[in-house]
RNA sequence: GGGCGCAUAGCUCAGUUGGCUAGAGCGUCUGGUUUACACCCAGAAGGUCCUAGGUUCGAGCCCUAGUGCGCCCACCA
């Protein structure tokens, strides 16, 4: 075996690694050696966009899906991770657009075609940058099931879908009250919209001079499309107009109002009388159509001015607004002009100020009960998460409480505008003819286009989340003629479909549980009569160092292809998987990846030293489990070793992964490399040859997932045969032999705290370390075990070259004495009085307290009645004990 | 206006069903070339577990109210 260098260097590996892995086809199910009746375990990838780079974002969830998918493999499942990426319709449209900006062009310039060949190619080159960075991570999915939301698999379905909804009735055509992005040009769905609080002006005005009272608007442009003014019904200052029409001259241009009484106004708020503008306001629309308005439009899809509103048409609705402003003000008729804050709405994709208006659209109605089933699309999707749907157990989500959030989400869900008016998407699988003046086009809607002459394809392209809602089984097809619909469903004939549907767990940020989460429940429920995952998992956010969203801006981005450079992939992945809670935002520094890569390192090391050490044909690994040829420490470590097993399998399967990496820390760093490898130096065998390998073997294997390439490289390196990501994951049952008596490790503890005892005495005597003492113990009971490890005691950084054991003895004086339990232990020739006496007051008071404590609670009659036997026992035997401490330090105390 | 989360050592956070002398990592301090690792080793200091009530034999954990910070949702014109 070639010695290891001194420290682990990730890029003289992971790329190897990497491509050694790929090369193996294992990240395929269908190449691992399993049994026919081996389970599956499947996850599909949330999709990156294609427009972005990798960010600390994809890290994480790719982080902790490749802990499940490797160790799920290892545990011998048929194990199966789809990667994918996304279109991102608006996002990628909007970037290809920037990019032709610099050039001097707009894609109505380029017309549609070329424009999309544009979008393409962008596409393509930034897909693969991703898709380098996300193996990068590391990631063990199975691209050869690579799947793209605009692909020609995933189009059929979409249109299949589409198709099956519209036939039911489910998608409909109207005119509704959109949210408009000027800038997009496009309508955006309710959850795209977001928004933010600004300073804006309140104008309280009257409309003219004889109407009879004043109104208050934050937007005075849109007041040219007034056709009412709505009052609460209770204010007793306008019941007398309520049902009157006023005809009014508004700058020129008549108005009818009607009054109208209206629950939702607020007396308190500006006038306590609005006005209302159907086309342009949700709220105003809604009683519009309740109360039989007219409707004007006013901004038009530039968010201009329209036609026929004489010196206002074609003005921006912020120069209109300046300019009716001005007239109102000349004219008389504002009265105050005041500061408020509200919220303002803005496109997510752009941050432009969304104009609601009128607009024919394609909608998903989500209150209609589906043919066949009885339920609406909402009613199933709350159920499938509350009591379970089509004999699914409900979907379990992690952590619990983004339950309630999804419930009220979905409950208050509006119908689903699902076109956009953008380029780059799936096209509506709607055509149109003429049928003759005056009546209605003919429309065909089905998965390929009519035959025939004269039919058009709708221009518009669907919203990007629809495709995305059909991404747990839409990845499962692997040709097109595998997609059918059949009994008003949709059907994949395929293994893939049969074997992996539906998928274990859905892993994503909790940011996108609306957006996306929901929509897959929604679409998968109605579309395959099943759930589309059994587990949510959330992760939270990853922010700066001061808990800050990192952005651009701020310039506070910690770039994680910048760390893997630097601190290795091993090392990023642990730092955003350890110290974080499920669905808990996570601050993240440079500091935490280089401490992580001190533990990578230490894991290197370990492994160095094991291996040096133990020049061991690792095939043959029957250690000997009988009490002659184990030692304390060898019982102690595998008793460890067992428990680690066990709770970090549990850990995983619970999605526990800081917790489970914690205890494999704690275990590599503390129990394995500062105790028992410094005890291996002492205590030598070829049995405890085999057990160090036998535990490096099994540490390896469940480092693996957290850490897949420092641990594959060391596997690598002990000439192992096959690779480690489809290693045997380790069993609890090889160490079962060791428990059947549990004592052993807890001598162990008992050496383990006598060491600690002297190392503190000593430094707090401020004994030399170079200095060489004596030690006496009086071990009473203990005196076989104290016995048996006089090595141990002398070796490990005590600093103890005379060692003499006793069963007891008279008090020694002019001595340090340290008490561990019931064990005397005195050092010899080093004392420093002044501290030692300081040291024994210090315990005695310690102790005094904590048997005060245990006292009142013992004669506390309640205490020993009600709470649990062991508890009471425990807590007297803790305080025989201390009280033996106490005594015999009260005693040692009398010599100062 | 509703809902949710967080508040524990200087910093970042664990603490699963109440039994705790409240833990870890980083940082700080004292020492140390100990041949696996200075990306290291040994030791130490550091905490009214946000506040006030309550339930309980027992509360960091459960309940109620409050304070601070963050987030989400909602049609405040």
């Amino acid at each position: 075996m070639p010695s290891l260098p001194k420290s682990y260097i990730p890029s003289q590996y992971e790329d190897g690694i990497y491509k050694k892995w790929e090369d193996s086809g294992y990240f395929n199910p269908d190449n691992l050696d399993l049994d026919d009746e081996a389970a599956s375990y499947s996850i599909v990838m949330p999709p990156p966009n294609v427009t972005g780079t990798l960010h600390l974002g994809h890290a994480v969830m790719l982080a902790l899906e490749d802990i499940l998918i490797r160790y799920y493999r290892m545990r011998g499942y048929r194990t199966l991770w789809i990667p994918g990426t996304d279109h991102a319709a608006i996002a990628t449209q909007t970037k290809v657009e920037k990019i032709l900006k610099e050039k001097g062009l707009t894609r109505h310039q380029l017309g549609r075609e070329r424009f999309l060949r544009e979008v393409v190619n962008f596409a393509k080159k930034s897909h693969d940058t991703i898709v380098n960075q996300v193996k990068k991570m590391g990631s063990s999915c199975d691209w050869s099931r690579e799947a793209y939301t605009l692909d020609e698999v995933r189009t059929k379905v979409v249109r299949s879908v589409f198709k099956l909804m519209y036939d039911d009735g489910l998608i409909y055509r109207g005119e509704r009250i959109v949210n408009w992005c000027p800038r997009c040009h496009s309508t955006l769905a309710d959850d795209e919209v977001e928004y933010k609080e600004q300073k804006a002006k309140l104008y309280t005005f009257r409309y003219s001079p004889d109407f009879p009272f004043t109104i208050a608007t934050t937007r005075p442009e849109t007041k040219l499309g007034d056709t009412a003014v709505a009052v609460n019904p209770k204010d007793y200052r306008y019941k007398k107009y309520i049902g009157k029409v006023f005809e009014v001259n508004f700058l020129g241009h008549i108005l009818k109002l009607k009054i109208i009484a209206d629950k939702s106004v607020d007396i308190e708020f500006g006038t306590g009388a609005l006005g209302v503008t159907p086309a342009h306001s949700l709220v105003d629309w809604q009683m519009a159509e309740e109360k039989n308005l007219d409707i004007i439009k006013v901004i038009d899809e530039d968010g201009k001015i329209r036609q026929g509103f004489g010196e206002f048409s074609g003005l921006n609705v912020k120069e209109a607004r300046a300019k009716i402003v001005e007239r109102l003000r000349k004219t008389g008729l504002m009265e105050k002009e005041e500061e408020i804050s509200n919220n303002i709405s803005l496109c997510y994709r752009c941050d432009t100020p969304i104009e609601p208006l009128p607009s024919k659209q394609w909608f998903i109605n989500v209150n209609k009960k589906i043919p066949g089933i009885g339920k609406s699309i909402k009613e199933l999707s709350v159920e499938a998460v509350r009591n379970g749907v089509f004999g699914r157990k409900p979907i379990k989500i992690y952590p619990e409480r983004f339950r309630k959030n999804y419930f009220h989400w979905m409950e208050n869900l509006r119908d689903w505008c699902i076109s956009r008016q953008i380029w780059y998407g799936h096209r509506i699988p709607v055509w149109y003819k003429d049928k003759g003046q005056n009546s209605d086009k003919e429309v065909y809607v089905g998965i390929e286009p009519p035959k025939g002459e004269g039919w058009k394809q709708d221009p518009d392209t669907l919203d990007t989340w629809f495709s995305s809602g059909l991404w747990t089984f839409s990845t499962l097809a692997q040709d097109p003629q595998q997609i059918k619909i059949k009994d008003r469903r949709l059907v994949i004939e395929s293994n893939d479909f049969y074997c992996f549907h539906p998928t274990n767990v859905l892993e994503t940020a909790y940011d996108i549980l609306f957006f996306w989460v929901a929509r897959m429940i929604i679409m998968t429920t109605y579309v395959m009569r099943d759930v589309p995952f059994y587990d949510v998992y959330l992760h939270g956010l990853v922010l700066d160092e001061h808990g800050k969203k990192m952005s651009k801006s701020k310039g506070n981005v910690i770039d994680p292809l910048e760390m893997i450079k630097k601190y290795g992939t091993d090392a990023v992945r642990l730092s955003l998987v350890i110290g974080s809670a499920p669905g808990n935002d996570m601050k993240l520094s440079e500091e935490k990846i280089a401490g992580f890569r001190n533990l990578v390192n230490k894991l290197w090391n370990v492994a160095r030293y094991i291996l040096q050490k133990s020049k061991l044909d690792n095939q043959n690994l029957k250690i000997q489990f009988k009490d002659q040829s184990l030692t304390l420490a060898d019982k102690w470590i595998l008793s460890q070793m067992r428990n680690l097993i066990r709770s970090v399998s549990d850990d995983i399967a619970n999605y526990r992964f800081s917790q489970a990496g914690e205890k494999l820390r704690e275990f590599t760093w503390n129990s394995l490399a500062d105790w028992y490898l410094e005890i291996s130096k002492f205590e030598q065998s070829e049995n405890k040859d085999k057990i160090l390998i036998k535990i490096l073997i099994d540490l390896l294997k469940m480092w693996h997932p957290f850490v897949p390439f420092v641990t594959e490289a060391i596997w690598q390196e002990m000439g192992t045969n096959g690779l480690l990501m489809v290693a045997k994951w380790p069993q609890e049952k090889d160490y079962n032999e060791v428990l059947k008596d549990e004592t052993q490790v807890r001598d162990f503890e008992k050496i383990k705290n006598i060491i600690m005892a002297i190392r503190n005495a000593r430094s707090e005597n401020k004994v030399e370390p170079s200095r060489k003492i004596q030690a006496i113990i009086y071990a009473g009971k203990n005196y076989e075990i104290i016995k048996k490890s006089i090595i141990l005691i002398k070796s490990l950084r005590t600093g103890i070259d005379n060692l003499e054991i006793k069963e007891n003895g008279k008090k020694i004086k002019k001595a340090i004495y340290i008490t561990v339990g019931d064990v005397e232990v005195y050092l010899l020739g080093a004392i420093d009085p002044e501290k030692e006496k300081m040291r024994i007051k210090r315990e005695i008071e310690n102790l005094e307290k904590l048997v005060d404590n245990l006292k009142s609670k013992l004669n506390n009659k309640q205490f020993v009645d009600k709470a649990p036997r062991e508890i009471v026992e425990r807590e007297k035997q803790r305080l025989a004990s201390f009280d033996l401490r106490l005594t015999q330090l009260k005693e040692k105390l009398k010599e100062y």
